[in-house]
This record gives structure tokens, C-alpha cells and sequence, in this order.
DNA sequence: CCCTATTAATTAGCTTAGCTAACAAAATAT
DNA sequence: ATATTTTGTTAGCTAAGCTAATTAATAGGG
């Protein structure tokens, strides 16, 4: 039997976790020719479809002129089109491109293939605890009272 | 009973998790006044004791240039000092201040605190899952398997 | 209807953090 | 004694974040 953890512990594993797996999952990044804002930023915009900049930042808590540069580059490497909003002239629609959706399936591919694969290896015991887990770390992670 | 989910399933919403998490705790870190990556080395400086400024950057899996600059600045923030090493003079022996040690407990807390207090609002049967799963999170984390 | 205020995005310029390449100094090995 | 390896630093590049200031377009109030 294990000690039982308090909050303040399970906190402690949880942000250590997490900050240790997405390093070592950043490495993969590059390889796929997409860079992580990148490859976040268009999978909202895949999964989420066209929406105007200033929403796409929301959505990736980012400012403006972040985002703006962001797609700036996205769509030299015709990954996004950006165009004006017919409704309002003030609005900037972006959407991914053919060419975008592919690269980021790839780039998901490749970033969580080795994830998947040490998870695939745990015993099923310890598969249903992640999956238990991972449902409980996306609530938290989006719930209000965290910030 | 929840549907079974796969181990991409799984690896997916670990990912997403994470990335979102440490998102929302990130906001907090400019109050205490250490960027995320001061807050990480000093931490490992605080746990794990003086080092040389090499295993250092090996622990925040850094290049040795990116750690030299870090810890300039943290220097001149009186957050650690390095020395020559007496045994081996190109090595650099660093350590966190007493300011240093001070400053990482408080940075903790506030990042910290809020995802404690998330997590100990919920049910003792969550926080049973979470405290199995942040172990496990942490294991895959630093696992051979990985890269 | 016009003038003001607000909103959406961009530009300019700064900071932090990562990298590689080139270098200096010290330790090790031949 | 010299050549190699190791440890850090410096220089210079890129990506990504920010704020402040600007431009253009819409919405609102008198």
C-alpha cells in the first residue's frame, strides 16, 4: 500500500508531470517542420474551423499582436489563408489549409506516437488509472476555480 | 461506465492536459518575480543541493549556453552564487541563496496553491485517482521509453 | 447626421529563452 | 610534451511572449 498523498502532493507530482513530459515531448516538435504555438494554433483552427485572429489568440491565451506574427508565418509556409470578414471589414477570418490539416496530423503523429507507445506498454491496471486520470487532469486544467 | 479509451486516446488527453494546465499555473509565476524556467532550476538547486553548472543544465535538459545565461541573471538577482571549483577549476559550482531559497518557496506556493485548492475540493475517490495517476504521470514522464 | 468611443488587427520595439559555432582554459591521456 | 577531451563562456541567431502606439472600421449618442 502507498502513503496517501495530499492535495498538496498530488499538486506537486501533477505540475512536476507535466512540465517533465511536455519537454520531453517538445523535442519531437521540430522534426515535424512545425513549431509547438504552431502546431497548437492550427489544431484549434482544424478542429475548431475558420474563426477570426483575435478569438484563435483568445483561445490560445495569447495577445494580439502574438498571434498576428504567428499567423504572419503560418501563412508564409501555407498552413493558413487569412481574409477579410465580409460582415466586418475590421475582421480577419483564418483557416487552415490543405496542406495545414496535413502537417498537423503528422506533427500530432509524430509528437504523441512515443507517448501512446509508452502508455500502450503500461499493464491495462495501470492504463485504466491514466485514462481515469487524464479525464479528471482536462477538468481541472479548464475549471474555473484554477484561475 | 465510461467508454474504454485507447492508449492514443489516453496519450491525447494527457497532452492536452498538460499543455493547458501548466498554461493557467504560468500566469501566476511573474507575481512572485522568477520566470518559469528561474523557478524550475532553482528548484532543482534547493532539492538537489549545489552542482555544477553543467549537471544543472543536464537536470533542466538545457544546452550548457542557455544555463550559463540563466544563471548569470539569476546572479545578479542575488538568487545563487557559483564559485570555482576547487578540485577542477573549469567546473562552476552553483547554489541557491538563502534570498534564493525564500523567493522558490513562495513562487511555489502561489503556483501551487490554486491547483491544491482545485484538487482538494474534489471528492476523495478523484483525489484517490489523481494521487495513483500522478505517480504514473511522473514515471512515463522520466522514462527510458520516452526519447 | 456627425462626432466620439470602441473594437480588430498590425507595427515597432523590448525581453526571455532556446539553439549552434567558435573559443579559452584546465585536465587527461598518449 | 603534446594532443585530446571536458567545462564554461561569448557571440549571434531564432521563436515567442509582452506593451504601446497606430490604422481602419464599426457602433452609439446628441
Amino acid at each position: 500500500m502507498v502513503k496517501k498523498l495530499s492535495a498538496r502532493e498530488i499538486a506537486e507530482h501533477l505540475h512536476s508531470g507535466a512540465i517533465r513530459l511536455l519537454r520531453r515531448l517538445r523535442k519531437t516538435d521540430d522534426e515535424a517542420g512545425l513549431t509547438g504555438p504552431q502546431a497548437s494554433a492550427l489544431s484549434v483552427l482544424v478542429f475548431g474551423g475558420a474563426m477570426p485572429l483575435g478569438k484563435l489568440a483568445a483561445a490560445e491565451q495569447v495577445k494580439a499582436p502574438t498571434m498576428s506574427r504567428l499567423i504572419k508565418e503560418m501563412e508564409n509556409l501555407q498552413l493558413v489563408t487569412r481574409r477579410r470578414d465580409s460582415e466586418d471589414a475590421r475582421s480577419v477570418q483564418v483557416d487552415a489549409t490543405k496542406k495545414g490539416r496535413h502537417l498537423l496530423v503528422q506533427a500530432r503523429d509524430r509528437r504523441l506516437g512515443r507517448l501512446e507507445a509508452a502508455i500502450a506498454r503500461s499493464s491495462p491496471e495501470r492504463q485504466r488509472i491514466l485514462a481515469e486520470a487524464s479525464a479528471l487532469l482536462l477538468e481541472i486544467a479548464d475549471s474555473k476555480e484554477l484561475g
